[in-house]
DNA sequence: ACGAAGATTGGCT
DNA sequence: GCCAATCTTCGTC
């Protein structure tokens, strides 16, 4: 079943990013379809979190659709040449994002393989925000679709993955962001070995 | 108008 | 492990 849009407009999107694991992320683009399972997420709640593009309501053309409501896609370039894809969250006017950072490859592969440049079934092939982008064929022009569309969404198969095995820790490369940067809005699937790196807990 | 930095990745040492 | 790739965005001049 296709989330409806009123699973991204809740107001918490620490509990929309762990409740994206295990759903499946299908895009149909090119003529392609593709399919992920989510393994990887991470929380971007402005304007307080010092870490999203839309902290202190910075709004400018990249950040529009973070003031949009919840339910559509952000999709912006990173490093001039990763496509990050990103769910809006939350009602308009409050700025959440939810960035996915590594699925599992469900359906499609060989098409994933394509696009990647890639011969071979590894992790290598999603894990990471970019890698994943990547496989699913998603580019910055998909900025802002909505996900109640045919182009991109996320369906619900039933799966619920229990809190004991969500592991929580600090997102990736935000170390500048001050206080916000140690958050523990980094959230995976325990176990997956399709996750982009292994957290170090000590 | 100019320049530095960025929610990363892959290739080379 | 280190570093270049590559270009948009944003702050500053």
């Amino acid at each position: 079943m296709k989330l409806p849009q009123s699973f991204y407009t809740r107001h918490d999107v620490i509990q929309v990013s762990k409740e994206l694991l295990g759903k499946y992320l299908i895009t149909n683009i090119d003529g392609e379809r593709t399919v992920g399972k989510i393994v990887e997420t991470e929380a971007y709640r402005g304007p307080d979190d010092q870490a999203c593009h839309a902290r202190n309501n910075h709004r400018t053309e990249r950040t529009l659709p973070f003031f949009k409501e919840g339910g559509m896609a952000y999709v912006y370039i990173c490093y001039g040449i990763h496509h990050l894809f990103n769910v809006i969250t939350g009602a308009e006017e409050m700025p959440h994002a939810v960035l996915i950072r590594a699925i599992e490859p469900i359906e499609g592969i060989e098409t994933m393989l394509k696009r990647r440049n890639l011969d071979q079934l590894s992790p290598r092939l999603t894990a990471g925000p970019g890698s994943a982008g990547k496989s699913l064929g998603i580019h910055k022009t998909h900025n802002e679709t909505d996900l109640q569309s045919e182009l991109i969404w996320i369906e619900d198969r039933g799966e619920v993955i229990a809190e004991k095995d969500i592991v929580a820790g600090k997102r990736v490369g935000v170390e500048s962001a001050g206080e916000s940067g140690l958050l523990p809005w980094r959230f995976y699937i325990k176990g997956s070995k399709w996750v982009s790196k292994p957290l170090i807990v000590k």
